[in-house]
DNA sequence: TTCCAGGAGAGAG
DNA sequence: CTCTCTCATGGA
């Protein structure tokens, strides 16, 4: 892949295995928009425009200091090599089913304490509402920013949140969350959380550290581990994953402990990348259970 | 009206 | 350790 840079805009060529649309519309993110054949959205303080034309990516962004072409890379996972990680994990005929579908889809790597705050909301909640949380908090705490006509807002600073308070937040709608939300903002902005060490440590360190955090349980962790910190071991089990492996794999009642022992022995070390492929796939196919599909598991590759 | 959503904490046993 | 109940909200 070789890069250009002109002001502001950048274009990334000769992609391979990389499919834009699938990696922003796959639930690991909240805060991206689709306008025509564009993706808004916010990063490092800066909206960014990103469409797909085939092998290329042209970004545009809102500002005379774009984000460097090898941090995009990271956010959008582009130096992992995915064709090998999906041969990896491509062990039976159900998830190949899922990996065609959605061939090119990637674990994004995504900011670090907007990550914490958005799995923190997302606990016992919907796409839609989680969503809308993060809007409201952030036309309320960030600072806006104007690109092409498309109006959007950095995401709050932890210091912020700390100053607002919990009735601010529970303003905008969070819920019983907000002082989950309240207290992981007091602990990064005065230090007792410290962002950068997290980013260090391997994935049970990161895991054990942001769990002693309140309203962070297994699942919050693992997403946090699997969509911001590049630990792809991580296998956060939701209502879908453990409907998933329930009724395709396991084919009986089990708790998420037996599921991750289970599904990280079956996939192996990239199992992160299997169940983001399994959790897109089901939500997006209606009939991902039916017999048809029941059937294909059992044809081990 | 009840159930569900990318769950977690508190309490009981 | 496991099981159960509750938490605030909006859409189905």
């Amino acid at each position: 892949m070789d890069n250009t840079t002109n002001q502001r805009q950048m274009h990334i060529k000769h992609l391979t295995d990389f499919n834009l649309k699938y990696t922003l519309e796959s639930g690991q993110s909240f805060r991206w928009n689709r306008v025509d054949d564009a993706y808004f959205g916010v990063v490092e303080s800066q909206i960014l425009k990103i469409r797909q034309k085939g092998d290329t990516l042209i970004i545009n962004s809102s500002t005379d200091k774009p984000i460097s072409t090898s941090h995009l890379h990271h956010y959008l996972d582009l130096q992992r090599e995915l064709a090998s990680i999906l041969a990896a994990v491509n062990v039976d005929a159900y998830i190949d089913r899922a990996i065609n579908r959605f061939w090119g889809m990637r674990l994004l790597n995504q900011e670090l304490w907007e990550t914490i705050a958005s799995f923190i909301l997302s606990q016992n909640n919907n796409m839609k509402r989680i969503r809308r949380i993060i809007q409201s908090l952030s036309e309320r705490f960030g600072q806006q920013l104007a690109f092409e006509g498309y109006v959007d807002y950095t995401f709050p600073m932890p210091q912020t949140l700390a100053d607002a308070g919990i009735d601010a937040i529970y303003a905008c709608g969070t819920g019983y969350r907000a002082s989950y939300l309240w207290n992981a903002a007091c602990k990064v902005s005065n230090g007792e959380l410290k962002l950068d060490a997290l980013k260090r440590m391997d994935y049970a360190e990161a895991k054990h550290e942001l769990m002693k955090l309140e309203g962070i349980g297994e699942k919050v962790a693992d997403c946090i581990c699997l969509f911001s910190l590049g630990h792809q071991t991580a296998l956060p089990v939701d209502v879908w994953i453990k409907r998933i492996f329930e009724k395709i794999y396991l084919r009986k009642r089990a708790k998420p402990r037996e599921i991750q022992e289970f599904a990280k022995s079956y996939f192996g070390e990239f199992v992160g990348y299997a169940q983001q492929y399994l959790f897109h796939y089901a939500q997006s196919q209606p009939n991902w259970a039916d017999a048809e599909h029941l059937a294909l598991c059992c044809n081990k590759k």
